[in-house]
DNA sequence: CAGGTCATGTAAAGCGTTACATGATTTT
DNA sequence: AAAATCATGTAACGCTTTACATGACCTG
């Protein structure tokens, strides 16, 4: 059985306390979106196969009528879980953004200066949404000694959220420069 | 007919010179590979779609015995590139960014303290790697007046590059933090 | 003349999202 | 009483990658 990065975010989530394939789905939603989207219809399929694996053990768990399965990492899992995160080996290429604003941003040249402007405006109004996003999850995470395993995700939550304040910085300062430029270009045309 | 992403980056890359499936595939490579990945398997039979709803034209351009088709952007086309930079409305949610190493961070706490910040080390050279990659890519990009369509190619790719030079920074000062707070719980610890 | 690049395509497999389906429980 | 949430799953669809197939041209 060959395992995939969404193997080892359910082994992950397990280990911080998910139970049911229902809670991990909504943990990841709220935690993990922004770097590893993932959906029900793959959750649950994949618990099945961990439970295969001999990697999580599976028990009925029901309230009251509503049936439940809680999931728990096994020892085999705990230990295949530590050997994927030091598995990692640093790439050379960076890691896919996949953004259709910068792909729009990329062909900009097609519009007229001020459209040019009104579309930066627009790309960075979406990243400041972004970061506000992120720091808003960020507020409700424990920073307490009592909860030191949700240490790495308020790190990450911080590191995207800065990420995106750092992106929505750039392109105000690129709008200035583009502006300031077409102000000394339109002065001199006179 | 819809049209896609990827439909707007084969358009883009005409209006930017290339002639060829292959010539876009390899501009592609070059340039919007970090946030629009493409492969050859989907722009032929993409480039076959834009010619059926009369946005771009072809025509055979044989280079010796080696068969070749050359486009071209129609009035349609250019009129659809402009249309879809103008309709690009702000999102809420941040843009996927689907990175494994940021998915393993996530879960660092799951490792001994000096295994974390050997993991840190990792993707922080990771995004090191990333931004010169992207630099070197840029410094190939003419930058006179002549070829003022490749302004936005370079302002992306200068964007790209800044924000994992961001990152790298972010990471090396949390290696820091981390190291520092273990060399005082330690010291205490005594 | 062998290996790499230019050039175009098809087929299959894998992956992920969306939609569908069901039913209990909680909230408004 | 209706709507939202909890909970689990299946089916269909679409997108993307990988592999395969073919052949001309160029470089060492």
């Amino acid at each position: 059985v060959k395992l995939k990065p969404l193997s080892y975010l359910i082994l992950g989530m397990l280990r911080l306390g998910a139970t049911s394939g229902y809670a991990i789905k909504q943990l990841a939603d709220a935690a993990t979106r922004h770097f590893w989207p993932t959906s029900l219809a793959q959750v649950y399929p994949q618990l099945g196969q961990l439970h295969d694996a001999g990697l999580i053990d599976r028990r009925a768990d029901p309230q009251g009528a509503r049936a439940r399965d809680a999931y728990e990492l096994t020892d085999r899992g705990q230990t295949a879980l530590r050997a994927w995160l030091r598995s990692y080996r640093p790439t050379n290429t960076p890691p896919p953004l996949r953004d259709e604003g910068m792909l729009r941003l990329f062909f900009a040249d097609a519009l007229p200066l001020d459209e040019q402007l009104t579309l930066i405006r627009k790309l960075r109004d979406s990243f400041a949404a972004a970061e506000q996003h992120i720091r808003n999850e960020l507020e409700v995470i424990p920073h307490d000694p009592e909860h030191a395993a949700l240490r790495y995700p308020a790190i990450t939550a911080r590191l995207g959220s800065d990420s995106y304040a750092y992106i929505k910085q750039w392109l105000t300062a690129l709008e200035a420069d583009l502006r300031d430029e077409a102000a000394h270009s339109s002065a001199k045309g006179r």
